[in-house]
DNA sequence: AACACGGGGCT
DNA sequence: AGCCCAGTGTT
């Protein structure tokens, strides 16, 4: 069935549908290995619609290597505000650094050294060698998964270690000789656009004779789902500490969800009762922390959002009359005027908590 | 192999 | 309320 002449012509139909149906998305204009790289690691788990305007502002403000390796991590990360997966703005802008000190400046063309970056991984160093530089690399990533369990019929979870090895070698037999970094862009404009997750519109793809998934109807059987994960409800309390006209906040550190972000003083409680336990509960935590004392009036107001497997409902507390001295914490702490936070990179959260007291 | 890591778009 | 998204790194 994957014979030579099928792998010819689904190369074929591909890369004809793709040169007329591809998007213009601004990493497809110059398509330098620094270009495709912030693309890349831009769109990791994350929508191409999403990425757009950070990859337009990101690449205005950092248009090379060396820029970005000069610039303060809080202006990397204030770029990547919003985005979600920090780490990979961090990883990035170390990986830049690496690249001025130890490949002059430029960026790396052989693919263990590329792999070798921080935040890059076998997809990754794939995806910018193959497209940028037309390197005859295979990608595998959530389009492709999807495309290539279909046209293998993949019968079982593709996300096992197994199934994942056989989708690489299928990716890498199925590369051409020439064109591979528009074959692999092919691929995912494929599957994002036709062979999406739900009602794949195989009557307009251009492999649907190769496919025996869209030949027998089984596009709702495959992919196989993988096992979902399940949520977990959380209670959260935000509190908003005032001392004249500025603000308690503190910087996420290591292990901490939002690392390298600032964030309200933020605590979990552990259930629901009264909400007089929770102020006194919330006051005992910011003294041990911050050797603040205060009193609390509120809940100000709740908000729920989600973040990874948890669904979190935050209420957000008003402190007020603040006595003693802010103490050395674990974390960067500080007080900051409402303007002075609006250039800080802060968790989405906080941001919101911080435009909602500009309201008030 | 299982988890942690974010947030938003879409049904 | 789920599912999904141009994944990587750690345990």
């Amino acid at each position: 069935m994957y014979d030579t002449k099928w792998k010819s012509n689904f190369r074929r139909k591909l890369l004809r549908w793709f040169d007329d149906h591809q998007r213009d998305l601004p990493w497809r204009e110059h398509k330098t290995p620094y270009r495709i790289w912030i693309s890349e690691i831009m769109l990791q788990q994350t929508q191409v619609a999403t990425v757009i305007d950070y990859f337009n502002r990101f690449t205005k403000r950092f248009p090379t290597v060396s820029t970005l390796a000069q610039a303060k991590q809080e202006e990397v990360l204030k770029l990547w505000e919003g985005l979600g997966y920090y780490r990979r703005a961090r990883q990035m802008h170390a990986a830049a650094q690496i690249i001025v000190d130890q490949h002059n400046g430029k960026f790396p063309t052989d693919f263990e050294s590329v792999l070798a970056l921080p935040g890059i991984g076998r997809y990754t160093a794939g995806a910018i060698l193959s497209i940028a530089l037309d390197q005859q690399l295979p990608i595998l990533e959530g389009n492709t998964i999807r495309l290539f369990a279909r046209l293998m019929t993949m019968q079982s979870d593709p996300r096992t270690t197994n199934n994942q090895k056989a989708l690489w070698e299928f990716s890498e037999s199925l590369l051409p000789r020439k064109r591979c970094g528009d074959f692999n862009q092919a691929l995912m404009e494929l599957g994002s656009q036709i062979c999406n997750p739900k009602r794949p519109k195989c009557l307009v793809c251009p492999v649907n004779n190769l496919c025996m998934t869209s030949v027998k109807g089984l596009q709702e059987q495959i992919p196989v789902a993988s096992p979902k994960v399940k949520y977990e409800d959380l209670l959260e309390a935000a509190i908003v500490v005032n001392k004249q006209e500025r603000i308690l906040i503190r910087q996420c550190g290591p292990g901490e969800r939002w690392e390298s972000l600032w964030d309200f003083p933020r605590y979990t409680l552990t259930q629901e009762p009264e909400a007089e336990t929770h102020a006194q509960l919330l006051l005992k935590q910011l003294k041990k922390e911050t050797g603040l004392s205060a009193e609390l009036s509120g809940p100000l107001f709740q908000m729920k959002h989600a973040v990874t497997r948890y669904r979190i409902t935050l209420q957000c507390w008003k402190g007020a009359g603040v006595t003693g001295r802010l103490k050395k914490t674990q974390t960067p702490t500080r007080w900051a005027t409402l303007g002075e936070i609006e250039e800080m990179p802060m968790s989405v959260t906080g941001r919101k908590i911080a435009r909602k007291l500009k309201s008030l």
